[in-house]
DNA sequence: AAAATACTAAAGTGAGTGTTCTAAAACGTA
DNA sequence: TACGTTTTAGAACACTCACTTTAGTATTTT
């Protein structure tokens, strides 16, 4: 009985979504995101509660659509796993389709900025740093599988080392490092994951915290 | 002939770099900097004529002091090159003095809040993190002259290797990220360094840009 | 004492903030 | 056609922001 929206809720979360990545929470204003989506504040407050909330929405759009998509396709979907790990690091700062570019990522930067108190950002925020770290230690126990790693190689500390690493690598790329030189270190920390050493020994099996 | 001034400006930038590392740039209102300098609005902008120009002092001001003496007692003043290493990157985010907890690390937070276009805070920014990455990578050649890394080691590659992990951690250990699995990734990371790898053998020698 | 400088405190600038209120508009049903 | 309900746009709210101005006081030298 009542007037019907007129306007398509998961379409306008994608609009702030794409505002949200490229400028950050803070610097991000209602009104910018009465611009971007097409809504007025009133419709907006109506629809999603508060700007914080929008904000956790479009934080799980962002792992939903873009970092899963990345995951599928790097990881996941990859036919040579080792390779995969690579291009998934590489992607994170290159080769990334046209209208994303130089857009970072919406993690990082979130965990960067967000104020420990934000417990609801922080949770979704967590979930999505758990999701990148589950598929890269699932993707090296492939690898493993084919004997591309050592079979005395911990993949859960090796997924934590190379997630520890995409930070920086995004900072270092958002402020004007070479690209030559992030790619080597990459690299180079992918060759020496294929080499057995003797600390590895020790961290067999167990490890869930 | 005229009153001298009754503040100390290194005191004051202190003060104001202590807010600026717990606080951010932009959650710290002159407000705030003014009840944390004791100096009231007008001096402030007397004595460094913007905000934007007292964060670039401040940040200054912190490389020269907590970053430098990082340095000079966990690389450059490390008897044990390779354990001084260990000590610098675990050192980012435990065992800081009491008054310096939970701070993160002012470079890091800036480089992610920082707005492209604020090229001052930009170049400053890169100097503090070249320091990093020049001290990091004496300290490994340091520790080839003493045969506890291989000859083929590419120590400037390596320097950035780690480098780039120091971000990570940090935002992790913001986030509630168990201390030991942090330790862990550290130290995988340098055992790796101790193995020689095929990798290494393509990068011997050049690599300045 | 006069001149010059340093500083504080407070008010005020204009722009911008997240959020709420209001009232009109748009629909299904009675 | 009129009613109940919901959507919507836009004004308005109360506030903070960086920054400036003004007026007054303090401390020095000439």
């Amino acid at each position: 009985m009542p007037r019907p929206k007129t306007f398509d809720t998961s379409l306008a979360l994608n609009k702030a979504m794409m505002l949200f990545w490229r400028q950050g929470y803070t610097r991000t204003s209602m009104r910018h995101l009465e611009n971007a989506t097409g809504l007025s504040a009133g419709s907006i407050y109506h629809e999603f509660g508060s700007k914080q909330a929008l904000f956790d929405r479009a934080l799980h759009a962002y792992i939903d659509h873009v970092i899963k998509a990345r995951i599928t396709r790097h990881l996941d979907g990859a036919e040579d796993p080792l390779s995969g790990v690579e291009q998934f690091m590489l992607s994170s700062f290159i080769a990334l389709p046209s209208t994303y570019q130089q857009l970072s990522c919406l993690l990082v930067n979130t965990a960067a900025e967000l104020d420990q108190n934000e417990s609801r950002v922080g949770t979704t925020l967590k979930y999505g740093l758990k999701l990148i770290d589950d598929a890269l230690a699932r993707t090296l126990e492939r690898a493993k599988d084919r004997s591309q790693l050592p079979k005395t190689l911990n993949t859960a500390d090796s997924a934590k080392q190379l997630g520890l690493m995409l930070p920086g690598i995004l900072l270092a790329a958002k402020n004007d490092a070479p690209h030559d030189v992030l790619e080597r270190a990459i690299k180079q920390t992918l060759s020496q994951l294929k080499t057995p050493t003797a600390a590895d020994q020790h961290t067999i099996g167990e490890r869930h915290d």
